[in-house]
DNA sequence: CTTCCCAGCGCG
DNA sequence: AAAGCGCGCTGGGAAG
């Protein structure tokens, strides 16, 4: 049954007493309403919520954070939902969705705005509400279910297109709760962090005593003794005089110099690249009782991925990972999806030479066995260059060796960035779809001068990559999804036999992080675990290849990645 | 003065 | 090492 819940007074006209609070109109399957409204007056809302909830009800709302939050602060959960807008942002553009009435006014309307009208505006205050603030009238959310829910049944691939708003919508609600429950953070070792490597707190403004003093040692060693080494202008500049032909201050290109002041500028950019990113001024902004506390932009990634606002959540560096820690008598179960989107490429092509190599734990070591003479650093850059459309250096010379013993698997990628690259649209394995070209794209692809074509063709290979890209990363991120939502659920019917095993503290396109009490850290493992082999029989039904998960239970987030290049 | 873009680097 | 995909954030610097 669904639950349709509008928030605000403008639902319910010419009613005596006070406004209510809320209006919650309850549904059949088909999301026609089945049962009068509940009116909910005043500071009722989380009781109401609490009362109807039960397993088979999903919510329906315009806005998991804007409505999920403040229940969460008032201590209630729900069991599922079904979040109108993103389902919406993800029906706009499916290549699965049909031809209804109500999709092609979304498709009218996507084009009319311009930029795809992809994640909802929310005030930046509303998580300050202690309620939720309006919302749209009840009709109009009732009508735009009824409207969505035909939209997938009428899907030629409607068991795709169900599971993929589902799993959307099971994201929302855990990266609310993620956002309530926060990070566990320890400030004191973050502060022992920054004193090591920086030297005490400045005043504002300030560089820290080690920063300023690779900063005067660099003045010298490049004989520049004004450069200011936060400008990469002055930097490159004072580099040329040094005598070091690099074309950019790029890590990277430095690295290949034999100068003494190239190790110092590297290691001032490291350093800088901590004060300023992950400093004192991070720790003030965005760290409070122990916690960090950023906001999960849920489907803010054209791929369906995860963005975050505030703090840099997805990017916090190895060097502070130290930082996190559990509370006292609690552990961290830290699971990683192993080598996620070769596997998610071959199933996708249902390929099954990769699907072999794909049996053990470690993928690329069952590639480079296969193929590359038991080389799996070959191995792996070959593939990592077949998913990302490297054309040059050693992954674009070793492609055609996997093309030879993979030619289902690299048979879709290459289909997809074929497609990509003639302006077409590609979509994920449960129906997300990529944004088609934009029409400054499409009109310079019929470009005539020389040199209007080189650039035409040059912009079509790289929406080539894009699209070859997208089919494995955003498969690649439902799957991550399934897996979230299936772990939510084992702990939450934990939860309710009065086992509080823990709660999912952090999530990062293919690794989740579980706060938990000590004693139930095994079983913690045993759900991760479990639930990866049941997001891949749900996305995949019956498959010859496994979703490996590597789990470690750990006391500081640090500890847990032993290899710090990426799956 | 504010606003925007770029270079660069962090993460997967 | 690699230079191929997707993001967010910062300071510098140019534009308004």
């Amino acid at each position: 049954m669904y639950l349709v819940l509008a928030t605000g007074s403008r639902q319910v006209r010419d009613r005596p007493g006070p406004e209510p609070e809320a209006c919650i109109q309850p549904a059949g399957e088909d999301g026609t309403p089945s049962a009068p409204a509940v009116v909910v007056p005043p500071g009722d809302l989380p009781d109401a919520v609490r009362r109807l909830d039960a397993p088979g009800t999903r919510w329906v709302w315009a806005g998991t954070r804007r409505h999920y939050l403040p229940l969460l602060r008032a201590g209630v959960t729900v069991e599922r939902c079904h979040d109108l807008l993103l389902s919406r942002a993800i029906l706009a553009h499916s290549a699965f969705a049909p031809r209804t009435p109500y999709i092609l006014g979304l498709q009218d309307a996507a084009e009319q705005d311009g930029p795809p009208a992809g994640q909802p505006e929310q005030p930046e205050q509303s998580a300050l509400f202690e309620a939720a603030p309006p919302g749209p009238p009840l009709e109009e959310l009732v009508q735009e279910l009824g409207r969505q829910l035909e939209a997938v049944a009428l899907s030629p691939l409607s068991a795709r297109l169900r599971l993929l708003l589902a799993a959307e919508s099971a994201g929302s609600l855990v990266a609310a709760e993620m956002e309530y429950a926060g990070v566990p953070w320890h400030t004191d070792v973050h502060r022992q962090i920054l004193a090591e490597q920086l030297g005490p707190r400045p005043a504002d403004g300030q560089r820290p005593r080690k920063l300023e003093a690779l900063a005067a040692r660099l003045r010298g060693e490049l004989d520049s003794p004004g450069v200011n080494p936060d400008s990469p202008q002055e930097l490159l500049r004072a580099l040329h005089r040094a005598g070091i032909e690099v074309g950019s201050t790029r890590s990277w290109e430095l690295r290949e110099h034999n100068h003494p002041a190239v190790a110092t500028v590297l290691r001032y950019k490291k350093l800088s690249r901590l004060h300023t990113a992950n400093g004192w001024a991070w720790l003030d902004a965005w760290v409070r009782d122990g916690r960090f506390r950023p906001e999960y932009v849920v489907g803010g990634v054209v791929t369906g991925r995860w963005a975050s606002r505030g703090g840099g959540a997805l990017q916090i560096p190895r060097q502070v990972r130290g930082a996190v820690r559990p509370d006292p008598g609690w552990k961290f179960v830290v699971a990683d999806a192993a080598q996620l989107e070769p596997r998610v490429l071959a199933a996708l092509a249902r390929d099954p030479a990769l699907a072999a190599a794909a049996r053990g734990r470690d993928l690329y070591q069952g590639i480079a066995d296969a193929g590359f003479g038991g080389d799996r650093a070959q191995a792996k850059v070959a593939m990592l260059g077949a998913m990302y459309g490297a054309t040059t250096g050693e992954s674009g010379r070793l492609l055609p060796r996997l093309a030879r013993t993979y030619p289902q698997a690299i048979a879709v990628v290459e289909r997809a960035a074929r497609t990509g690259e003639a302006g077409g649209v590609v979509s994920s394995y449960l129906g997300r779809s990529c944004p088609p070209p934009s029409e400054r794209w499409v009109a310079a692809q019929r470009s005539t001068t020389a040199q209007e074509q080189r650039r035409a063709d040059a912009a079509a290979r790289s929406r080539g990559r894009f699209t070859r890209n997208f089919v494995v990363q955003a498969t690649a991120a439902e799957w991550a999804l399934c897996w979230l939502a299936e772990l939510r659920r084992r702990l939450r019917t934990l939860a309710a036999e009065g086992t509080a095993a823990g709660e999912l503290v952090f999530f990062l396109h293919d690794e989740v992080v579980l706060h938990v009490r000590g004693e139930h850290a095994a079983l913690a493992c045993r759900l991760v675990e479990e639930s990866a082999a049941a997001a891949t029989r749900l996305m995949f039904g019956q498959l010859p290849l496994e979703f490996a998960v590597s789990v470690a239970v750990v006391d500081s987030y640090a500890e847990a990645k032993q290899d710090p290049g990426r799956a």
